[in-house]
DNA sequence: CAGCGTACCGTACGCTGTACGAACCAGTTA
DNA sequence: TAACTGGTTCGTACAGCGTACGGTACGCTG
């Protein structure tokens, strides 16, 4: 029923925490419990039970480890939130895509993503406060500014073709998810759910309210029941983005070179 | 610190919360409460705190009335915050914009949502389970819908561009907003918060692991110093994705006429 | 051996959503 | 008029949350 956020307190706790730069490794040889130890933890119940399911308790009764001691390693749940993300972000293969056009380069890292949220589905349901500047979000940046050098974009072309097609991702990911989630939650299918409503729907749109709504709904309701629509939703945006990227580059290649 | 999720619940109820269609108009002759008064005051805090702001205890204290008053009006707090989302999206007005060529009425509608979230930030914070539904979210789409009628494409094309800039206009103002709040919240701004994290940034990207995205990030966040970089981001995105539709809308006028 | 820093953790506080049942009260029926 | 009915209001209670605080146990350094 809650999702956390993620990016508040002290900035140096926070990032000597993302990146592992604590003082001392510790006077004790064996400190049975680590900062790596309790994000696995957190990442598998969120990836079993969801975001949601995330709490200091349980995490810790997973370890089999009283509640406060994840204190002594992580600051609060918030930044705890933040490493699971960085690591999260680890996952993905990083610098596979050298050899190919930007197209293709922009594509397979797109599909990593959108894979990579399938995988881990609380993912999408974090609202960041700040981006996450650990060491593994860091290096997918990079990854991805870097699939678009040599195309005589400007730095800030080129981060904004970034978000806006990692935006796409997220937000498809999130929908396909979504629904995904909620049918195995409640146990009703897309269809099933649909149906429930459409009485009252169908009530509003004789009334000739939404004409368009309720003919494209029908539509996209009936080709929700194959299965694979939120992937080809995915898909058609990720063309079409693609495309007017390939006009802007089309453009800056035929004029001098900026930055 | 808690964003809350929506659509769960016995859809039926669900419904009739969205569209007010009780059963039965009271006995009594005025109740002092009412569904609408619940929702106004709950958008009133979220407007001024935030999403994780909303709490029952917050909105009952707010109307003066027991927490439990409010259980009478509203099923419980997921459903009452679809209703706030309803509300909100009620906000915006519908149909100004058939006088004019399909960019233009994309155009408008993207800029009506940025405007809109940027009046109630909480609006991206709530991680819905479903779409919500009701009448005005609907209405929503019906104009969203209706700005891309008689250009050929399919409904389920219809579908995936209207979800395509909708979902571009949800990311970047989520991205603007947080800027703003975190800056806010922290009384940090944009410039202070990167160059508090700029020591660590620096002692790494110096060992040259980020060379790309050190280059561009100095680049951008000098461009931030300017206040609406944000807003730029979005126009250029949502520049691009017009550019990709309109390449697509050129291949189906020189078609046939799907549905 | 003493001293100290760290890891671990039990308890407690203030917050959350909401189930339950009592109290009240207007209008309907006997 | 009296009893009943069904809707509104709300106090109490419970399980769960994040985490502040203080205490304990232990291994290394002096």
């Amino acid at each position: 029923m809650a999702t956390e956020y993620s990016g508040s307190g002290d900035p140096a706790r926070s990032m000597a925490l993302l990146w592992r730069t604590r003082e001392r490794p510790s006077r004790k040889a064996a400190p049975e419990l680590s900062v790596d130890r309790i994000v696995a933890a957190a990442i598998e119940i969120a990836d079993a039970d969801g975001m949601a399911a995330i709490s200091m308790r349980r995490v810790a009764q997973r370890l089999g480890v009283g509640t406060m001691s994840l204190y002594t390693h992580v600051p609060g749940k918030a930044e705890l939130v933040d490493v699971m993300l960085d690591a999260a972000y680890g996952e993905v293969a990083v610098g596979e895509h050298s050899c190919q056009d930007w197209r293709s380069r922009l594509e397979w890292l797109a599909r990593q993503s959108w894979d990579l949220y399938h995988r881990h589905p609380w993912m999408v349901q974090v609202g960041t406060d700040r981006p996450v500047l650990g060491p593994n979000a860091m290096a997918r940046y990079e990854d991805q500014l870097h699939a678009l050098e040599g195309l005589g974009l400007s730095g800030i072309e080129m981060d904004a073709v970034v978000s806006l097609v990692e935006g796409h991702v997220e937000g498809a990911a999130r929908r396909s998810l979504e629904a995904a989630s909620t049918q195995r939650r409640t146990g009703v299918s897309d269809e099933q759910w649909w149906q429930a409503r459409a009485p009252f729907l169908e009530r509003l749109a004789d009334a000739g309210r939404y004409p368009t709504a309720s003919r494209v709904g029908t539509v996209v309701g009936a080709a929700f029941g194959s299965a694979h629509a939120p992937e080809h939703v995915f898909e058609f945006g990720l063309r079409r983005i693609l495309d007017g990227v390939a006009m802007l580059v089309g453009q800056r290649c035929t004029e001098g070179d900026p930055d």
